[in-house]
DNA sequence: AGGAGCGGTTGAATCGTTTTAATTCTTGGG
DNA sequence: CCCAAGAATTAAAACGATTCAACCGCTCCT
């Protein structure tokens, strides 16, 4: 069990460590020949240098952290792609938590990621986190809300217009003739879960032969969309809505997969229009191809990162609320 | 800015650093009443202690670096959620690192996390990475093999009998009636794609009048499926395969996608089976439910962790080889 | 009364890197 | 031939938590 540092290097080199030192981070302030002998010791050596004291002098890791809601849907995971690039220009790298729409998990991760002085930290939250994050930037660690506008407007953000992306959506189902809409989605305490419903609302009060019924659930999964798909299944014909617009796409996944089960035939689009929310991969790979509203996710984890980096390069720079605007695509699950 | 650090905590509650620091690691050598007096004091002021400087003193840090060939793909995905679980019941926490199937990066991630002095490295590797993988272990960090076995013996591995798995799905193909079967996958490199198609070479060894045909792409994603479903259709249908054994269910949906994608009717399985590999949640999902290898991906995680910290603990304990067995899946994409 | 033993606490040394001020070495100009 | 200026290098201090040997004050035992 070796353990290589700076004092082997150096004295292989027949330098002190401090040249060492320069040779990785100010290589222009030593004589080419000292380099090279300095550089030769280290590949011999196999030295790698140990980030903990570099950190520990620095003050800061040279790692971001990112809190997603839930890792297992695409939509976070090309977030984290989209973070992941930016950051790796800057020559750092991120850490993904999963707080998995569970407060504790959530703030778990954020006592890690202050233990861990990380560089910044970027958070789709659940829980109000707002207060935790000004003490966070009172230490030196600057945080953007990603996906979410901050009710603070201190605190930068990105995201995209859920409240223009539920009106899209619904709009679109009721200019394909539907009139009674169900929102399937929850928890409300999830500010895009409330969003989405709130722009459906939107666009149900100008049609006043429109209903818009609620199906909440308590997590956006797979697995709860299809319990909430069975369930509609249970109802009589008349009372089953003919049209549904679900939180997200896992979510209509799920609805869909109880929908086409039961053997009843082609029930979407023809008696129940479908449409999920973020585009994902898999949407245009489903049973009917899903109609869905896009976002760019990739985008926002890039925007997201150079925020970050300008917050953490200059500390008193102003906060900024980045808006996108969602997209509507539609696929067989909605079409007549 | 503040910061906030054990002696302050010490100055406040009136005692040295030395028993602040035994409050947090070891409070049972400690007066109750000196306990609480640091606690209060530690809350007051919001210190949170520096991982840098306990990481530094101790040589390792407290997470677990692992490598995956592709974030996008719910297999691993679903690997990482069954690591981290197994990880933070021993108060680790796991870093998630995406080769991309890409040999530089997956060394700038080795790299990256013999800096951090991780606890441990899981790796689903790509290139041979043997002899790195020695080398950290000489220098104190264990390393394990993930969904591969290894070709040397003494590093540890948890893995699936993918030849097992090629077998049974291109079995279930023969025995479905199916004759001219495809395999699609690539890079050959890639262990699992290589054994998948050796385990479908022992199915088809046993039947002579069934023929096998390679069709390589060059990685594993949605995207090369479908390139590789659209070459099959520009093919006169007499030189199309009537099965496809896609080397994973990413793959098998781009295929999927490709061939109902023509408007050439119900081509799936009528005409052409398909199967892929994996079993990941939206296979069940795609527009013909897809028959697949299911692999217990969560445990595959949690196994690996688990072996990681038993040689932590003893850097002297015997590597250890396990392998899960594979299963099929049948669904509509390859009944009749 | 004297010492052994014990719980509780302290202070200094330590981990490995970076940075700084100070020092030595070169070189060119006068 | 000496000195100033600049280049190259060094030694030491610092980052913050943990640990370990030493120490203090008690109680209990003989």
């Amino acid at each position: 069990m070796t353990v290589v540092s700076v004092r082997d290097v150096a004295e292989r080199a027949g330098v002190s460590v401090g040249t060492v030192s320069n040779v990785m981070n100010h290589p222009e302030k030593v004589s080419a020949a000292t380099v090279a002998r300095v550089r030769s010791a280290i590949d011999d050596l196999g030295f790698i240098r140990n980030d903990a004291a570099r950190q520990l002098r620095d003050g800061r890791s040279k790692t971001i952290g990112l809190i997603v809601l839930d890792v297992r849907n695409p939509f976070f995971t090309d977030i984290a792609r989209g973070a992941e690039d930016q950051a790796a220009a800057a020559g750092l790298t991120v850490t993904l938590g999963n707080s998995d729409e569970n407060t504790d998990r959530e703030s778990t991760y954020l006592d890690l990621f202050e233990q861990q002085r990380v560089h910044g930290v970027l958070i789709s939250p659940y829980a109000d986190i707002t207060q935790r994050l000004l003490r966070l930037r009172k230490r030196g660690i600057p945080a953007v809300l990603v996906d979410r506008t901050s009710t603070d407007l201190s605190v930068s953000s990105v995201s995209v217009d859920d409240i223009a992306g539920g009106r899209l959506a619904v709009e679109h189902l009721i200019a394909q003739g539907r009139r009674r809409i169900a929102y399937i989605g929850g928890p409300m305490e999830i500010r895009q879960v409330a969003d989405r419903l709130e722009g459906a609302r939107h666009a149900v009060a100008v049609n006043p032969d429109v209903t818009l019924d609620v199906i909440p659930i308590d997590a956006l999964s797979v697995i709860a969309g299809r319990a909430a798909g069975a369930e509609i299944l249970t109802r009589p014909a008349a009372q089953r809505p003919d049209a549904i617009f679900a939180a997200n796409d896992l979510v209509a996944m799920g609805v869909l997969q109880a929908l086409m089960m039961q053997g009843h035939g082609m029930l979407v689009p023809e008696q129940i229009a479908l449409i999920g929310y973020d585009d994902i991969d898999f949407a245009s790979a489903a049973v009917v191809p899903l109609s869905s509203i896009r976002q760019p996710s990739a985008l926002i984890g890039q925007t997201a990162v150079e925020i970050l980096l300008d917050e953490a390069a200059d500390p008193t720079i102003e906060a900024r609320q980045v808006v996108f605007q969602p997209e509507l695509v539609v696929r067989a699950s909605t079409r007549r």
